[in-house]
DNA sequence: GATTAATCGTTCGGGTACGAACAGTTTTAA
DNA sequence: TTAAAACTGTTCGTACCCGAACGATTAATC
């Protein structure tokens, strides 16, 4: 279990150590419970579902893009995705290797590499996607369904605003 | 931005590669705003504040989670953080190398590895966690001051639903 | 009290993960 | 049309991250 001390005693351990520092409670509460819920189901995912399939997460989230949007650039995926160039090279090349993905460089703009899925890695992806979304349902499961709107609402808010601040950079 | 495709081509995409096998698209929505979410919130961190102090996320949660809790045990540490003792373990060699924690084995339970503060590390928390906390509070400025208890609620309970998974093996 | 089981932290190997520097391509400016 | 600027994906170095296997210690069982 997450979370053994109480939200109350952990303010007063907080405050403690910073004498009358103002900090926002709320804000913090809101913060620590997403890392720790998106650790948490990205966790049970990873040990449940994907382990069968030998997937780590970064390299379903990228299987995950390619089989929607394919054929897709790789600046996309990294963008969809969150993660750097960098990191989504490294995955690629592993996917690639086990022959899940192509890649191949772009005739209109030779920077742009489009990636696809192989007939593998389409196969794969069906079976595998309803076993995710079943893990994902799970995740929601003890949530009254009218408040699943409202939730996503408010997560893809904090997104947006974050992201708003990527831009605006002083 | 993250997701410059809309929720409902992006539901179709997904219905069309599956022909009319069922999926909960409302679960789908919540889990991948979620992880969007505490990525953008983490990415966001770790580029502006936690870099300034040359930390990573994890030596930050580690740093806090003994900070508000010191004398604290290593599990305790890798429980609370939602990581693994062997990710714990390279985390706190570096804060130990870099003269921020110190690790003494317990006389109790020859087993348990204690871990505090330096008064280095101590000082750089009382200086960095309100700037965390600023972070912490643009990442909701946009939301309604009133949801943020509902907010917190909805996180909490995902964590609880999927953490009971756990014990539950079989 | 001796064997067994459980717990804890570390090590090991392989796969992420990132920023920075890079080479190649395309676009923009002059 | 040439030089400069912008953009894309890769490489490099370093740090993270995990499961599995491991030694050391303690608890449980008989």
């Amino acid at each position: 279990m997450a979370g053994q001390h109480t939200l109350d005693e952990t303010e007063r351990q907080v405050q403690a150590r910073l004498g009358d520092l103002k900090i926002d409670f709320e804000a913090m509460a809101v913060a620590s419970n997403l890392f720790r819920a998106a650790n948490a189901v990205r966790n049970y995912l990873e040990r449940t579902v994907l382990a069968q399939h030998d997937l780590s997460w970064t390299a379903f989230v990228v299987l995950w893009v390619v089989w929607i949007w394919e054929p897709v650039e790789s600046r996309v995926i990294a963008e969809e995705g969150g993660f750097s160039k960098a990191t989504l090279t490294g995955v690629m090349q592993t996917l690639e290797g086990r022959g899940l993905i192509t890649r191949t460089r772009s005739n209109k703009d030779g920077r742009l590499v489009l990636v696809k899925l192989t007939a593998k890695g389409r196969k794969m992806m069906k079976q595998l996607f309803p076993e995710f979304n079943k893990g994902e349902q799970l995740a929601v499961a003890d949530l009254k369904r009218s408040d699943l709107g409202i939730f996503a609402d408010l997560l893809r808010a904090v997104t947006i605003t974050v992201d708003s601040q990527k831009q605006t950079k002083n």
